[in-house]
DNA sequence: CTGAAAGCGCTTACAG
DNA sequence: CTGAAAGCGCTTACAG
């Protein structure tokens, strides 16, 4: 394994001079140049990432915690993760993935112990318990998710709100007086998974003031319940004319469904999802949805990170909620005249 | 931020005596150990991770070289990518996980620099470009997928040729005398995905021994193409009595497929998969199938991995194909006597 | 434009 | 049982 020395020796020049032909950070001539180029190819030889870390203070990897709970539609979470890591090589960044149960105990690991430059957090909940942690770590860290508090980090996460009122909104003007709102399950709530009743509080708040009733239950989590679910809540409410999905699992499920009670969409049925293109193309959901925009946001949380690490000014930390977009793929349609 | 001089300070003992108070390498005085343990705890001192790295050689980060093909279904990637981290974290290491166009480039990056004390490569092909790199660089690596030359390599992967003869002896012996295989789709076998033609080509050859004659297709890999092609194939060869689907978007298509088909299974036809039981669970798939095992497969890459780190003792390296298991989900039956 | 030297925070022979 | 010192492979003031 050859090193800067060996570099150096063959090119007759000094380590610092071959450092600072490999930085850029001072001017060399042409020669010394050449002759450590032609070294430096001729022996094979690479930086070592760790010793260049302990020098400079940076490993150029970010740290990207992942919680897999098992109630959980997994490949949901994989979009995000695939964001975050190509916007973190466009950066020059590697990514860590951490999928510890214990987030908490990983997060103070990695952190800690300075394996990362910075750390995004997916899936952040009300109160997430991850948060001190982040709160006391040398290293900037950006939430995917909104928590109650959100001093001192930086978040990203898709306007839930205006997501609600965008989906009310169309649904009003095409007619639409009842809708059923099927939110994630229970559980998610319970975690604190605060896009549930952000979506559902404003949803059903929209709709009083635009006269559009939503009613709101709690999608199941696993199949077979899922499917049985969505037959017994649109038995109950057979007045309502659209059906709003926001839960993975569900709408991945909807096809299957509706095929079976040989509902038409969107003519017997309007249905909006909230999910994002690359979740449409891969389970060919033919929704009209509201984009939920993952690799966007695990981008920007990457982006903002990579700034905090370079720039060693402390600007204020920020909430960035991502502007909501409706893609219109045919499902929803003006309600028939009686 | 503490460091092991600060402690040493505090504890009023010399570097030396916390490094292998840390490490446990010498005996400690009771009395030192309680000291030095005291100043750690009082300085929030945590090791350095890359000092360390840089002192012994070991990063205790594995490499996980992941590519997604974007004409693949990225779902089933998950699950070994899972199976690997988890396996690691057991083991005491992180992942870095790569997931670069360009394979050959972040293998060489990672490994050349030093980032990495071991690679698990996913997704091998036969004729697998990052092969090269793999061999000349200074860590073990681990393929999941066989590749032609398996030279210097340990290799997992299913038992695709028995997994083969697993399913015809199953219909075999259950009446059938013709079956459709829908295999991967083609750019799959052009890439050299060696899983596609292993399981395939043995499935034929034991269906002319035991009389069931095997039709072999290639699956699609978008949708509305792969639902609309599985429709084409039944109608194209009626007198088939079973369906074997070795493709994970196909098979997550087939239960909407048979529904609008009215097909009943097994009565009308008996399917079989092959898929892993957290890809069944995930998408509600009620077909007996051989268990694709990716979570086995990550973490007897890691674990081997793992052990040639350990043991700088250069054992000859093996190609392990793990035995097939048939999960029963009632979807096979035994044919109508005409 | 280039070099000699200190330092990043650890580990581990070498000595006692 | 414990310490002083060298070394891991880099970067970067400091000097010239």
């Amino acid at each position: 394994m050859a090193t800067i020395a060996d570099v150096a020796r063959v090119a007759g020049v000094s380590r610092s001079t071959v450092s600072y032909a490999l930085s850029g950070k001072r001017p060399i001539t042409r020669d010394t140049q050449d002759r450590i180029a032609r070294a430096i190819s001729d022996l094979g030889f690479t930086v070592n990432a760790g010793a260049r870390a302990l020098a400079t203070a940076q490993t150029m990897v970010i740290g990207l915690l992942v919680q897999f709970h098992d109630d959980e539609f997994a490949p949901a979470m994989l979009q995000y993760i695939l964001g975050t890591t190509a916007a973190a090589r466009e950066r020059g960044y590697d990514i860590l993935m951490v999928t510890d149960v214990d987030g908490v105990a990983a997060l103070e690991r990695i952190t800690s112990s300075n394996m990362v430059d910075g750390v995004v957090l997916l899936d952040v909940t009300h109160d997430d318990s991850r948060l001190a942690t982040l709160r006391s770590a040398r290293q900037p860290g950006a939430l995917i998710g909104l928590p109650a508090d959100t001093e001192g980090v930086d978040v990203f996460d898709l306007d839930f709100e205006a997501s609600a009122r965008m989906v009310v909104q169309h649904l009003a003007a095409l007619g639409h007086t009842e809708a059923i709102l099927i939110t994630p399950p229970r559980h998610v709530f319970d975690r604190g998974g605060a896009y549930g009743w952000r979506f559902r509080d404003e949803a059903i708040a929209e709709g009083e003031r635009l006269g559009l009733t939503v009613i709101a239950v709690h999608g199941e989590s696993q199949q077979p319940a899922i499917s049985a679910h969505v037959h017994s809540t649109l038995d109950a409410h057979p007045s309502s004319t659209a059906l709003i999905v926001h839960n993975d699992a569900t709408v991945a499920a909807l096809p299957e469904v509706l095929r079976d009670r040989s509902v038409r969409v969107p003519i017997d049925l309007s249905v909006v999802g909230i999910y994002s293109n690359d979740f449409a193309r891969t389970f060919h959901l033919p929704y009209t949805a509201i984009e939920s925009s993952p690799d966007a946001l695990g981008r920007c949380a990457v982006e903002t990170i990579v700034e905090r690490i370079l720039s060693a000014n402390s600007s204020a930390s920020a909430v960035t909620l991502i502007a909501p977009q409706l893609i219109e793929r045919g499902s929803t349609g003006r309600v028939a005249q009686p």
